[in-house]
DNA sequence: AATGTTAGCAACCGCCGAAGT
DNA sequence: AACTTCGGCGGTTGCTAACAT
């Protein structure tokens, strides 16, 4: 079987992400959904490949993404669930609201791994214990911690962490649960607020992101004036969105 | 201050399974 | 059934800032 590489050699960039592509990247996916992602770097004016779009999309520049300092909590339960399931960190971190399984992944090597190896009494590569697979669920159902876990299985499409705010999560039967950590907290001041009040007016932002009849006219698409901070976190303009909801999205 | 080493993290690579043709 | 395409995942690499010498 003859698999076309992901990327053409030739002409496409590598490497660090400038704040000119994030911008248009995150313009893009904005506005248009990431319908297709092998396309759509094309369509969005950027020089990469698909992949290298939907790494940066969906470890970066993905609203409610938590950067920064790990919790407590956080830790255990990475600790945990890696003694459960081993490296499968994309489930470990549906475990994790705003983490993702690269950053998941990162923070094990570099931070959990040598602080586990000094308890002698810990298993450095677990066996994946009773852990019962579901193929047709979404749920993989972990019977060793008490109570059992239910995690999402990967969803495969951008899928908005759950807020730090509402501590909940959005399984994919589109039910609501509540996580395990529990405080909810006041704070409405964080700069994810925005879009998370967005998220709240419009379901349908996720599950119909692409409008067909004009998704080609990248080149006199509406791009939102962002603003990239040296953190990396992104400010919304004011009015977004409105202006997303004016275009039915 | 200069150089070497280490830690943390962003990003790439290659493989796999699912879905489509 | 065979092949192709795509999204997703985990392993790994390489860059850079921080720290040590």
């Amino acid at each position: 079987m003859v698999r076309t590489p992901c990327c053409d050699k030739t002409g496409l960039r590598k490497g660090t992400w400038t704040p000119e592509e994030d911008r248009k990247l995150t313009a893009y996916v904005t506005r248009y959904g990431c319908w297709n992602w092998r396309q759509l770097p094309k369509y969005a004016g950027l020089a990469r490949c698909g992949k290298s779009c939907r790494l940066r999309w969906m470890n970066y520049l993905r609203p409610n993404v938590k950067r920064g300092n790990y919790s407590k909590e956080e830790e255990e339960t990475i600790i945990r669930l890696h003694e459960s399931l081993g490296n499968r960190w994309s489930a470990i971190a549906a475990e994790l609201p705003g983490r993702t399984d690269n950053e998941v992944k990162n923070h094990w090597h570099t931070t959990l791994k040598k602080r586990f190896k000094q308890k002698p009494d810990s298993k450095e590569n677990p066996e994946k214990e009773e852990t019962k697979l579901n193929n047709n669920a979404s749920h993989l159902v972990i019977s060793s911690p008490n109570p059992p876990l239910i995690l999402e299985s990967s969803l495969s499409s951008p899928q908005p962490a759950s807020s730090d705010q509402n501590s909940s999560s959005i399984t994919s039967d589109n039910t609501v649960e509540s996580n395990k950590f529990g405080s909810v907290s006041d704070d409405n001041s964080n700069s994810n607020s925005l879009f998370e009040a967005y998220e709240v007016d419009s379901g349908s932002f996720w599950t119909e992101p692409f409008f067909s009849d004009n998704y080609y006219m990248w080149s006199d698409m509406w791009v939102p004036e962002f603003q990239f901070l040296d953190d990396g976190e992104i400010l919304y303009p004011f009015g977004f969105c409105d202006q997303l909801e004016d275009f039915n999205l």
